[in-house]
DNA sequence: GTCGGTGCCTAAATCGTTTAAGGCTTCGTC
DNA sequence: GACGAAGCCTTAAACGATTTAGGCACCGAC
């Protein structure tokens, strides 16, 4: 059935048209369902494009509209699972529409991220979601590069000025649930994990944080540290060696807590007795650490999906992942 | 000093030829470095370009030239922390040349494999990597697809009949050095995790595995497994359980030894007194396990740099990265 | 004085699409 | 029977670069 095709090059429309003894023009709009074509005319068309295996060259179609069938992701980290699952789902989404979603990782570097941004505008990328490294100022330049592209902001409350949509986990009903597992508990003492301002933007999770204390008559304990590995696990030791260290440890990610687990060891505690650790998000290794992760659990997938749905404009409006607390081994009740 | 710049919209080729007098085709000869240009002019040429913040659009040069300033890599699992080293170095090798490398993940399904290869050849990328699903049946297709386009096979020894490259860690060394420092221990019984034929290509590591136990005295014992990890576990664990179990267990990498961790928790053994395990890679959490994992570090990022400058067509021969072993608490005398 | 060669430059074609503008029927309406 | 509208289709101009083919001026050699 491609025995039709013309030396090995692909088929242009060009010689659809030749072949369905139309005009270049018709077969355009008989592809892309736009008015004015008659109906037989538009099956006889689609006949012979699926006859001679056309697909429209995406290069040139790109130059022509001044938008590409690519939308971009920016993450922060394509090696955390956590942006992997998200990505997965939005990639899978996007094959049915025929885009393709490439994903560029700014390794927490707002530099990197301008970088990527703009080779992405250069490519005419037709819409980006980004999980922005601390303030979005890099989210202005991608707005102010391709004025009325879409954009999507994922895992960040970042304030942003342009017209964008947000998605990201329940990060209220997530923090509640780890703090009032705890307290149910009766842990009085609750570390709270957080990156210095900046870097990461969670003032949703600080503030229920917060609320959530205040709610309880508990005073609250912010552990502020750099998100590099060797980074949290030192600071984390520090305060687990002092003398009125907190009985538990609420982190904004497994990733986070396993170096928490790190720090506990190294000033000699026990996870899940002396201290306990909540995580966020469930990575498939969480449940295998000693002793068992206890964490919130995020629909990964459901946020992809999600965000997608706001890239490709089927979707405006912001959007929270569902959350659920997993009880493992690293809860137990407060010492003492 | 962009004040020139009209309207808001990128500078075009043509605003340049404009601004210096001189015909666009002449500005192209200038700054792609073709001859035939005198060097004042060239000078002048290239001062009205910076000044106006011309870049050329890679969009149309992709139209005209049929080749894009694009280079793909297709991973098994984008959030292996080993291959998001490797890409990390190869955008970073790619940005000093003005390309762009974009990552695509097949999720160790030929299927999607083969999707990707379609779609990074329907946008004319100019080179690709990538460490292939079993058999390297894409990497045909691509090779059909796009003749001509640079080739590089990462962390793969499956065959191949067009002109490729190949880069990967030395694991003729990798292997000797874990089987050995086991040997070393006294180990006499050590099993060797494996994917099943087809659908990782490791012949390399396999065959070493059986010229070091020949050499030693040493019954090989080969733990086959699918690499997703409930089935490692599941797996591992089984073989375990048995009476005739292995002291020692070498893995293909730390993700896949995290399992066995799992696996020998799950039948009641300590990792590195019941049972050594030795890993490969190094990823960063691995220090972290509990034991500390004995393993194998590859240098990634050499990896990922050579990668790219086979892509980019200055070198072209096979490449192996240097390996390591590094002894933690994972392996330890043989029982008994 | 012509010829060929060289050095510098320009005009125009080209890549494969989309889309604005316009042409030709046919039909209904007055 | 003329006119406008509607329906269907084509022509040709973009999009922004590269590259081929050629033009013009100058020089040296015969």
């Amino acid at each position: 059935m491609e025995a039709h095709r013309e030396q090995g090059r692909r088929p242009t429309i060009d010689a659809v048209a030749r072949a369905a003894g139309v005009s270049r023009a018709l077969v355009s709009f008989a592809l892309n369902g736009k008015p004015g074509v008659s109906a037989e005319r538009r099956a006889a068309i689609l006949a012979v494009a699926e006859e001679l295996g056309y697909r429209p060259d995406p290069v040139a179609r790109e130059l022509r509209t001044g938008r590409s069938q690519m939308f971009g992701f920016i993450v922060r980290n394509v090696a955390n699972p956590f942006f992997n699952d998200v990505l997965a789902a939005m990639q899978e989404a996007a094959f049915l529409d025929d885009v393709t979603v490439v994903a560029m990782d700014s390794e927490y570097s707002a530099d990197r991220e301008r970088r990527h941004i703009r080779t992405l505008a250069g490519r005419r990328v037709g819409a980006l979601a980004i999980a922005p490294v601390g303030d979005a100022a890099a989210v202005a330049e991608w707005q102010a590069l391709r004025p009325g592209a879409r954009t999507v902001i994922v895992n960040s409350s970042a304030a942003t000025a342009g017209p964008v949509s947000r998605v990201a986990p329940d990060s209220t009903a997530a923090v509640t649930l780890a703090v009032e597992h705890l307290v149910a508990r009766g842990h009085r003492d609750i570390g709270f994990l957080t990156a210095p301002v900046g870097l990461l933007s969670d003032e949703d999770r600080l503030r229920t944080y917060l609320d959530v204390c205040l709610r309880h008559g508990l005073t609250p304990r912010l552990l502020q540290t750099d998100l590099r590995g060797d980074a949290i696990a030192a600071d984390v030791a520090a305060v687990l060696g002092g003398r009125d260290r907190p009985t538990a440890v609420v982190t904004n990610s497994d990733f986070a807590a396993h170096f928490v687990y790190h720090a506990a060891r190294r000033v000699g505690l026990r996870v899940g007795a002396d201290v306990s650790v909540v995580g966020h998000d469930d990575l498939e290794t969480s449940a295998l650490l000693d002793p068992p992760l206890t964490t919130v659990r995020v629909d990964r997938r459901w946020i992809g999906a999600a965000a997608y749905q706001r890239l490709a404009g089927r979707a405006d409006q912001d959007a929270a992942a569902p959350v659920e607390l997993v009880v493992r081994g690293s809860t137990a009740a407060a010492p003492g």
